[in-house]
DNA sequence: GTGAAAGCGCTAACAC
DNA sequence: GTGTTAGCGCTTTCAC
């Protein structure tokens, strides 16, 4: 009792009354006097208290905590670039809620059994869960196991699983029909494997585009390689005779511009480039890069929200799908400006 | 007691055996028969049973988890480009040492408080702490709350604080040696400020080699930048006269390998660039970049077990520094292959 | 409005 | 070797 109290039976103690009454104050609940409480406020204030989160947990049945799973090294991971901006919007979201992140990786190996373990052991009450496909064998194991579960950029719900994601598919389609407008006619999409949920949105999108032009003239191409600056490198078959290369990735789209510029082409006067997620590097390319922006932050809110949902009040929201921006740049003229998609 | 077995003392009394014996058993502890062990071991494996996370952790006192600082936006973090590889590497580890990893970003605002406030609330042991240099309010704060903590990328210590890095200073001196071995005369080195702590290390290595050489037709020259693509595209006056140039960071040899093939000087022929990071980038530039590989997971790896023993042991492990590794590649021509520095 | 009491599920000290 | 007991520090009925 000397020194700072450090259990909430030791605050109560010098504020007279027991620990029960600091606990309802701690947590804001009603059935304490105006005076009790401002003078209970006033000493948790004076020493700094927060009380033992373990032992609330214990108490209380759950952790408070959001286990997420950043697949690392996963290459085809489509979110890949974008991964620190959304993991940086989930824990701030999070913190808002006043929960606890928790973190897996899949730097090496399968984290399956290691997550399942944490939800087992009641370390995580929940999952966000940035999947890339189906055949995720995570995905599996979450549902079978009944682990409340947000996905990110996978569209797959159940029980206990709902998700959130953004206008892949329409980001393309307005890109593909821009371009169209302008005049390009020898469009190539280079696309990420369609079994990812993404990927396969955009080439739907693209695709739609394509079709809607009714321009018999008009030759769409789709071409599906792995992701990334050695990618736009490898891929100058491709876009030989393109006028309009749309890439799946700002890196890709890095490559593809070096490609070009190394084979005297000149972007945007005889083709146009366009890249996907608005990494730092887009803006700073030469010509800058149009490319498309994902909602992180409100990705990551969203998330976090539905989670708690799922985890307290045992109703499993509806699936979410929020709108992509498509920043329009040097890379493909002056034609536009930046707008919602 | 129907359906699983949920407890400790619901496994004991399958068993016919105390909650105490289980909980032996579950620890690896001694004391408990070989029979009586055997036969509680088939039963846990039987119901894959884990027991609670928080129960264990209230009575024992710590949370067994290890809170990891990930500063995501702050664009002068040296260590911006390996972040994710480090902390997979951390979370790799903790693994192995069965500690849980708690994620604090720093993505808005002052996160401090909130990390102090999990540590009190006994949510994590310690900290990892990825710093950039002295100013870091966040290392003043953790000190005068006795945080059991180990910083990374900058060299301060204290009481319940040690550190793990590596040879930046070596691995620029290495590159610089070579490169006037190799004849060039007007090297310049594109740093970032030198009171963060990996780039003054870096700015000493390099200095070292000049001032070794003993040549009086050397010219050596610092430029203090903001690292990043966009820098080395703006750094165009301070390299029009040098014949290498060394950058602090990949994306910036990005940025300078297309400036000076954009005014026609060749690389490596007329001028030598490298990079530090070795990120992905890196090895399909063109030409590829030589740069300079950091010992991520073993500085990981040290970072956890450093961090057990401060907890655990209450003991202060001396700081460690690790080797780096320059990896040569076509930016500096054929003039050597890779090794330790 | 407030206190007392009974846990939450585990670990650890001490008996036997 | 193993059981018993007493907490870890909190939340939450249930009386008053």
């Amino acid at each position: 009792m000397d020194g700072k109290p450090t259990t909430i039976r030791e605050i109560a103690a010098i504020a007279g009354v027991s620990a029960g009454t600091v606990s309802r104050v701690m947590n804001g609940k009603p059935g304490v006097g105006k005076e009790a409480r401002k003078r209970i406020s006033e000493l948790i204030a004076e020493y700094d208290f927060r009380g033992d989160g373990n032992a609330r947990q214990l108490a209380k049945g759950r952790s408070d905590t959001i286990g997420i799973v950043f697949p690392l090294h996963a290459s085809e991971v489509v979110m890949h670039p974008v991964y620190p901006d959304l993991l940086g919007a989930i824990s701030d979201s999070a913190q808002l809620h006043g929960k606890d992140v928790n973190l897996f990786t899949t730097a090496s190996g399968d984290p399956s059994e290691h997550i399942i373990d944490a939800f087992r052991r009641r370390r995580v009450d929940g999952l966000i869960l940035p999947a890339a496909s189906s055949e995720d064998p995570l995905i599996a194991r979450v549902v079978e196991e009944g682990i409340p579960t947000v996905l990110i950029g996978h569209r797959q719900a159940s029980d206990r699983m709902t998700w959130v994601d953004c206008t892949h598919d329409e980001a393309i389609e307005e890109i593909a029909r821009r371009l169209i407008a302008a005049g390009r006619r020898r469009i190539v999409l280079l696309n990420g494997p369609r079994r990812v949920c993404a990927y396969g949105l955009r080439s739907e999108g693209f695709w739609r585009a394509i079709e809607a032009s009714g321009l018999s003239d008009l030759v769409g191409e789709e071409v599906e390689l792995d992701m990334g600056y050695a990618a736009g490198i490898g891929a100058s078959a491709a876009v030989r005779d393109a006028d309009a290369v749309i890439c799946s990735a700002d890196s890709t789209a890095g490559g593809i511009l070096e490609l070009l510029r190394d084979s005297g082409r000149e972007v945007p006067a005889t083709v146009d480039v366009t890249g996907f997620d608005d990494t730092p590097f887009s803006a700073h390319a030469n010509p800058p890069l149009t490319t498309v922006r994902m909602p992180l932050r409100e990705t990551g809110e969203l998330a976090v929200q539905h989670l708690i949902r799922l985890t307290e009040e045992s109703i499993t929201p509806a699936p979410t799908i929020l709108p992509t921006t498509v920043v329009w740049r040097g890379s493909t003229g002056e034609r536009a400006g930046t707008r919602e998609s």
